[in-house]
DNA sequence: CTGAATCCTACGGGATACTG
DNA sequence: CAGTATCCCGTAGGATTCAG
């Protein structure tokens, strides 16, 4: 091989199975980690969430809750009261996940503004027709 | 109010802005990990990506991999050679953020079995016609 | 207050074919 | 080898309405 093989293995990165995979489908909605990060504090109402996770709709609320709820990452506990009264709560299999996330954060706001920089610059060369947005 | 309030204050998750959303939007789609993951080891080329990258189409490989070059995450080296040769390269940046990834994937794993047997048990109680897969 | 049910649309992403 | 260009479809998710 005069070209030469690169002597690195890339491994393959299994589709199914593949714990990045999973990970990602079950935080890749658009308001799971939201959610998440605004039950960090503790328990919280449903009403709570909906003016603590901005933007998000009533319906997609419930959804969301439900799919956490069905993964064992919050819990639902109703009090029988008049009116409703229902509080939501990360698990500690939630919090583990809240905790690597932080992670995820720190690194989003250290490189935040050179990201869009980067937009920028790639845009200006690539993209000439956007610029006057 | 009677019911007093919760004396935890929820913190407002700003949609806009959040370093949360953006992280997530940026790594949200389908393959972004998956391609960072496989490129962590060093240059990898186009062909060598579609293999490791375990169910990817031509196209989603080549549109990931622009969004991941506009926002800096990798660089593209095209070798004058033929055939044509290009090279994808993880920038540090890039790699910051695998690291991080790390955390996610640890969760993952350590959690996986605990989640797929919280799903069985809500799917048995709250989705009794699915049961017969 | 806390949802469930419907309706509807945008867009992510797959399959396939063509190109330098 | 490394893409681009089309076509097409499923579904995430928004708006709105009804209900316990």
């Amino acid at each position: 091989m005069s070209q030469g093989n690169t002597g690195v293995t890339s491994q393959v990165v299994h589709a199914e199975g593949c714990p990045v995979r999973e990970v990602l489908d079950r935080v890749a909605g658009k308001w799971s980690v939201m959610i998440i990060v605004a039950a960090a504090h503790g328990p919280i109402r449903f009403t709570e969430l909906e003016r603590s996770v901005e933007g998000i709709s009533r319906r997609m609320l419930t959804l969301t809750l439900r799919n956490l709820e069905r993964d064992g990452l919050v819990t639902r506990t109703v009090h029988p009261t008049v009116p409703p009264k229902v509080e939501y709560e990360l698990t500690p299999v939630a919090r583990e996940l809240h905790a690597s996330l932080l992670g995820l954060t720190d690194w989003a706001e250290r490189h935040r503004v050179t990201i869009a920089e980067s937009r920028a610059a790639y845009d200006a060369l690539h993209r000439p027709e956007l610029l006057d947005a």
